[in-house]
DNA sequence: GTAATAGTGTCTATAAGACACTATTGA
DNA sequence: TCAATAGTGTCTTATAGACACTATTAC
């Protein structure tokens, strides 16, 4: 009997029934912007357990029809926001014996950014309400189900480290943007003004976005509009954003 | 009946085992410097599924004995290597339906840094064979087990990054060592030699080494050994490592 | 004109890389 | 003295922050 066919004989008599595994699901903290705030999207659970508490959207892998955990994650944010995502991530994963009171359990924390534009948020059989939070209002006065408040302050943190070395901002902004926009989008993220300057020499420098030769037409001067190149929703700049000197 | 009370219902009649849930398991990349180079521990495994092939160390939740995931991942490392680690971080969680020949299943993938020093590896009955491997030599000539040489490579990808902007490679040296030695470290990691006045003007300025008092003898000028303070096993600068210009 | 926002010129500050130099040991 | 490694002095380069300045619009 060769290796292989051992191997076949020993997946015929494997049943993984026989063995205690824990419940794996996924997680996401959803970032988007709106009225000059970062929001984060919030379901209100509709099932046990913690039902009727709010906590970030997320559940089971379908061992069907998902071929991989990014499959699971897609499929969610479908069901959540009716939208394709701009930027996904993983973030960590949290596994204990008392996160979930069914028992050992883990999850797979993702973290999103996605477009504000045209988004109805969708309710279904396990959540009864689906709303955009500021993530202040939720880290100040929200107490999530599960251990979701490490979760989404663990994201959140992901988020402001990256925002100080890529332009993951990019994702949050409709396909043509002015350089303000842009700035006070990096801005609301990590929670103190950049320089102008700075920022537009570091931008323009980067080479990742280039002018579509409109305008933006408002109450002052108008503005150059821009776009990203396709390959620059994630740039990596060589240096940090440093923050002001004092 | 209270949302409390209904929910202990909920969970009296929650059976686990009805639901299709995925295998979940943990790797670990462990990094070790031996023989001035850069090592990873392999097993080769006694068990199905890919008996006989070289794997990742690893293996699944104890859910009786384990209460989080690092409970497990550090039991793991005490049987392989029986010595504490140094250093031990999530990299990243993979899950596919196709990932494990066994069905659905989730790694949760750490790497971890050991000081190699007085170390006995331990075979088990999951693993004939444990040895040390330089990274180079199983990446160049190694067909790992499931999608290990993917994980591999993502973890050595974290080190290297995390080793341009922070003082990970302390955790691979003896509690006092030299700047010299220290910098070989973060050479053999980065694989490119970094500039000797950058390197210590940035480990000084730092202020995470302190001069033991001691000095290193060997054939030629003495060295001044140095040690880490306590909190500095991951100091993060602010700028990166940037390597040699053209 | 003024208010408001867009966009620039140019200085300083910080920390990295380059590279030649000096220092201290063993043999 | 020489080879080898430890350690320094100092110049250049790159890119961030500061801040005052100019530009263009609506009113």
């Amino acid at each position: 009997m060769s290796i292989t066919e051992t191997q076949s004989h020993f997946l015929e008599n494997y049943d993984i029934h026989e063995f205690d595994i824990p419940l794996t699901s996924v997680d996401m903290t959803i970032f988007t912007i709106e009225d000059d705030l970062l929001k984060v999207l919030l379901v209100k659970r509709a099932q046990f357990p913690a039902k009727g508490e709010w906590a970030l959207p997320g559940g089971f892998i379908n061992l069907k029809s998902d071929g991989t955990l990014n499959d699971t994650v897609s499929r969610k944010l479908k069901e959540k926001t009716g939208v394709e995502i701009s930027h996904l991530e993983q973030v960590a994963t949290y596994g204990s014996a008392v996160r979930d009171p069914r028992g050992w359990s883990v999850t797979i924390a993702y973290m999103a950014l996605i477009l504000n534009e045209n988004i109805t948020l969708i309710s279904d059989e396990s959540s009864e309400e689906v709303v955009w939070l500021p993530i202040g209002d939720i880290q100040d006065n929200y107490q999530l189900a599960f251990d979701h408040n490490v979760i989404l302050a663990d994201s959140y943190q992901r988020l402001k480290n990256k925002v100080q070395y890529t332009s993951l901002p990019i994702n949050l902004l409709p396909q043509t943007f002015t350089l303000s926009e842009l700035q006070k989008t990096f801005e609301l993220i990590l929670g103190y003004n950049i320089e102008k300057k700075s920022f537009r020499r570091r931008l323009l420098a980067a080479e990742i976005i280039v002018e579509t030769g409109e305008m933006r037409v408002g109450s002052n001067r108008p503005a150059k509009l821009y776009c990203a190149k396709a390959s620059s929703k994630e740039h990596f700049f060589q240096r940090s954003i440093e923050g002001p000197r004092n």
